[in-house]
Parts: C-alpha cells; sequence; structure tokens
DNA sequence: CCAGACGTTGTT
DNA sequence: GTCTGG
DNA sequence: CCAGACGTTGTT
DNA sequence: GTCTGG
C-alpha cells in the first residue's frame, strides 16, 4: 500500500510533467522537501495541465461530508473505474503524485520497523493519482496494485508507480477509456531498494531526514 | 421505486 | 475497539 | 500510515 | 453522482 511517504524538492520533475502537454505552462510552486508525509495532509500533484496542492484523502465532489476521505488515501487499481467513489475521477481527473519513497512496516518482536522504499536509480517516482474538487478543494488518492517480486516481503499491496513513457498516457483527460488505463496499473517495473530507517519515523511528526537513511543498529527493532 | 452507501488495509 | 490529528 | 485519545457537568 | 439492496 502506500500510507507514508518523503518527496525531497524536485522542481525538475515537476516542470517535465507540465511540458508533457507542450503547453508553456511554468512551475509556479516549489514543494519544500518532507520526509514524513500522511494521510489528510496537502500534497503535490500534477495533473489537468497544471501543478497543484491537493488534501491526501479523496473526498468525491458529491460527498455530504469531509470525512468521507480520510479513508480514501488509497483507490485499488483493480477497481478503480468500477467504484462510485473513484470511478468519475480515474476516468477525467487523473494525477501524478511526485514521490522519493514511500513506507512500509514490519511486525517484529520489538515493535514495528519502519521501511523505505525507493527507486533504485534514486530518481524521483511517478506515483499514480486521481483527485477531486470539494467545496473548492482538491483532495486525491494514490492508485495502489499488487507488490513486486522486490518489495513483497514487506507488502502485497504497493504504490502503481509509472513509467515514464506511460505518464502522458494517464495524464491525458481526453482519454477515458478503461481498457486504454488499465495496462498502466502494473506493479513496477522499475528496480527499487528497501531498507530500514529510524523508528522515529512512526511518528508522524518526526520530519527528519534521518526518516529515509538507514537506520544504525540502535534505531532497528530485531528483524523479521 | 426509495434509501443508503460510496473505501482500503489487515485480520479473523 | 474506534475515532481523530498529523 | 501511526500515535494517541476516547466524557460530562459544573466550577474556577 | 451512481450503485446496491430491499
Amino acid at each position: 500500500m502506500c500510507g507514508r511517504f518523503a518527496l525531497e524538492s524536485d522542481a525538475m520533475f515537476l516542470q517535465r510533467l507540465l511540458d508533457l502537454r507542450g503547453g508553456g505552462v511554468n512551475l509556479d510552486m516549489d514543494p519544500k522537501t518532507r520526509y514524513n508525509i500522511a494521510p489528510s495532509q496537502l500534497i503535490a500533484a500534477v495533473g489537468s495541465g497544471r501543478a497543484f496542492m491537493a488534501r491526501w484523502g479523496l473526498i468525491p465532489r458529491w460527498a455530504a461530508d469531509a470525512r468521507i476521505g480520510r479513508r480514501m488515501f488509497n483507490a485499488r487499481a483493480e477497481t478503480l473505474f468500477d467504484k462510485p467513489s473513484f470511478r468519475e475521477s480515474a476516468r477525467r481527473r487523473r494525477c501524478i503524485v511526485p514521490m522519493t519513497g514511500y513506507y512500509e512496516w514490519s511486525e517484529t518482536p520489538g515493535g514495528k520497523q519502519p521501511y523505505f522504499i525507493r527507486r533504485a536509480d534514486r530518481q524521483t517516482a511517478a506515483a499514480a493519482g486521481i483527485w477531486d474538487e470539494w467545496q473548492g478543494k482538491e483532495s486525491c488518492a494514490v492508485v495502489t496494485t499488487e507488490a513486486n517480486a522486490a518489495v513483497q516481503r514487506l507488502h502485497h499491496r504497493m504504490p502503481v508507480l509509472l513509467e515514464e513513457e506511460h505518464w502522458e498516457l494517464w495524464l491525458n483527460d481526453s482519454v477515458e477509456e478503461p481498457s486504454l488505463l488499465r495496462p498502466l496499473l502494473k506493479p513496477s517495473g522499475a528496480d527499487l531498494e528497501a531498507y530500514p530507517v529510524s523508528r522515529r519515523v512512526n511518528s508522524p511528526v518526526n520530519d527528519a531526514r534521518e526518516c529515509m537513511e538507514p537506520a544504525g543498529e540502535s534505531d532497528q527493532g530485531e528483524l523479521f
């Protein structure tokens, strides 16, 4: 799944996503580095030809109550185009959520051990997202799929990390046909690495760089 | 037809 | 157990 | 996702 | 808004 992630400031990455449309749109924001991004917080996204900040946890436009978004921070790829809460956004309001890497927790005898998962080439990853607008504010969800071999031991689900050659299609709002989009929602083919990090990641309040650096022995619980 | 839900995860 | 805040 | 709280009344 | 259950 994907319930916590990190993003190091990467304006070039965001500008590349904007440039896919060829519209000469210039990035007008610079999301600052954050190492411990949790659901309900504002996260950077690019979609519909612009970059914007959206609350992480999709609130469908028809919602009577914003609280519905609380647990809508992930959306299963397998049913994305079927579920009433996601269907319309999946067809018409897709986005890319930049992330340096995301966290998974492994239960150990000594407590929960967080791991950081990132591209082995250390490039910013492009997570597939969908967004909506409710009472004038954007919110979004990260699409999940089966875990690939690299991360399966940690979890059976992972965020969809889009291949670069698929970015344009995913962000093309004129494409609404699920059969054209579903093939993009596969477990990541990119090389990923996973390593234990400081247990202080467990506190969403800790937003220090240590969150994505390999943990020292003292910060690791007993592993497995 | 109307009323009520609309989700994921993990765990049992 | 379940909800809220981050 | 995890951590931490979870309640009311009346009085200061 | 759209789907499901009755």
